[in-house]
RNA sequence: ACACUUUGCUGCUCUAUCGCGGUUUCAAUCUUGGAUUGGAAAUGAGGAAAGUCCGGACAACGUAGAGUAUCACACCAUCUAACGGAUGGGGUUCUGAGUUUUCAGAAUACAGAAAGUGUCGCAGAAAAUAACCGCCCCCAACUUGUUGGGGGUAAGGGUGAAAAUGUGCGGUAAGAGCGCACGACUUAUCAUGGUAACAUGGAAAGUGGAUAAACCUUGUGAGUUGAAAUGCCAUGUAUAUUUCGAUUCUCCAACUUGUUGGAGACUGGGUUGCUCGCCUAGCUGAAUAAGGUCGGAAGGGGUAGGCAGAUAGAGCCCAAAAGUGAUUUUGGGUCUAGAUAAAUGAUAGAGAUUUUGUUUUCAAAAUACAGGAUCCGGCUUAUAGGCAGAGUGUUUGG
RNA sequence: GGUCCGUUCGUCUAACGGCUAGGACGCCAGGUUUUCAUCCUGGUAAUAGGGGUUCGAUUCCCCUACGGACUG
């Protein structure tokens, strides 16, 4: 039985990290949706991955707009996240912090953002890096 | 019955699994408080939550007072915590019916142009102290019906949004509210009705073009700033640094003879934007040095976590009574989100409504506008479908 | 959350409540040139939307839409 619980803690929350993650992160894109992370040394009392949603409020000017499709990427994230989980690697030291942005133009389907958000999972390399 | 207009109400439903927010409760672990993890229960976004166009509650600052500026509002009464909101009424304008007296509906920023200033393009003689043409009178000249000069006159003149109170009679050289009759309008006034706005009627004076969503005048009201207000706790730090200004003077009294006290001027600060007024400061020092203090500006360092504010309230529902109504009173019942990088979603199934195809069946698609952020009362704007009421028109039947 | 400002040809802008809404850069057509550029001539094209005040609105007032600035 997987674990499909999606904590407060779990919400990535400092303004920071959050800064850090616009100015030097890393990212790439799967249609409709774009990774951007960055990765640090482990502390004990924050979980191992931290994660947050944005939706431009250029492209869907009403709050109703935003607020479903953030509830559906959070709900693809949720679902799914025991990809992630099961490609740590034994000896972590490291957590990741990551903002998932939609970048859609038009309002989605949820198998869509299903779909990229599973393709987006796999193809993160938790391990190590060689150029890092 | 159908169509249109308008007003009000409503704003898809249920089950299972996984997951999210706060509340209550149970268990475990660490334990001073308390925190973390897991389980359970009930519960969790609107009529507009929106726009931020008004009004309040609440909070901070200010709080002897006066004047003024600025802003808002402007027929009357009532309702309300308050309002630029609502209800009822009045006036004006428009539309329809009907017809000369009304009825119905809609709109209405609806104080003052007779306090003053400004503006009124083009056209027109003239756009606000109206004589260009025309009409009339007097004088002069001669070519004897024209010219020139002086004066009177708003009845007529192709314009314009607007042309000096309309029609008729009298009157006059020609004319004119110059006079009269019937009207129109304005001002203050009297009587009746009405709480009042106002209506009706009488007598008096008068005829003043429009524009105040032009300046303005009058009346009424408003202190300023807004939950990123504000209070407390935790963490952290630097009363750092630079720069500008002020720290002054006179008089009186006392004695301890250079100090103290009082009064005044001046300067700085506070006092709602300004003024007066009020409160407060002007230290050490021989010194224009130096230090301290006060005020302004620049610039830097730190934190960016938690609790309160913050959800029981001008609350919601039902009934009765008062009132034309908005609304109020009384009685009973009820507790119903409280987040803070910010909680409502996904999957599966069933049903409801609408549309399309097919037409007993069945299949597919769609289900509006839109998401709390301190809280209320309004206004405005968006809104599929459904329900109810009113009005108008058409058709059918009696 | 709160406070305030703005919207004019495709772009940048001007305007006393009063003429056909002016100018520059563009674009189009013609001319000049062997051709192109430059230059000359002409044309095209706008008051965000709705309502009101006024004889008359880009201008004054109200509502809506859109854009922007400030505020810890």
């Amino acid at each position: 039985m997987t674990d499909q619980s999606f904590n407060r803690k779990e919400h990535l929350k400092n303004v920071s990290i959050i800064e850090s993650i616009f100015s030097d992160g890393k990212s790439f894109a799967v249609y409709p949706i774009r990774l951007i992370w960055v990765k640090s040394l482990l502390y004990k009392t924050t979980p191992t991955f931290q994660v947050a949603f944005t939706v431009p409020k250029r492209k869907f000017p009403k709050a109703v707009d935003r607020n479903r499709i953030k509830r559906q990427i959070t709900e693809a994230y949720r679902l799914n996240k025991n990809i992630l989980f099961s490609k740590i690697p034994p000896d972590n030291i490291h957590q990741w912090a990551m903002i998932f942005i939609y970048t859609g133009k038009k309002n989605p389907n949820y198998s869509q953002i299903e779909k990229g958000m599973v393709t987006i999972l796999d193809r993160l390399k938790l391990g190590d890096r060689p150029g890092k």
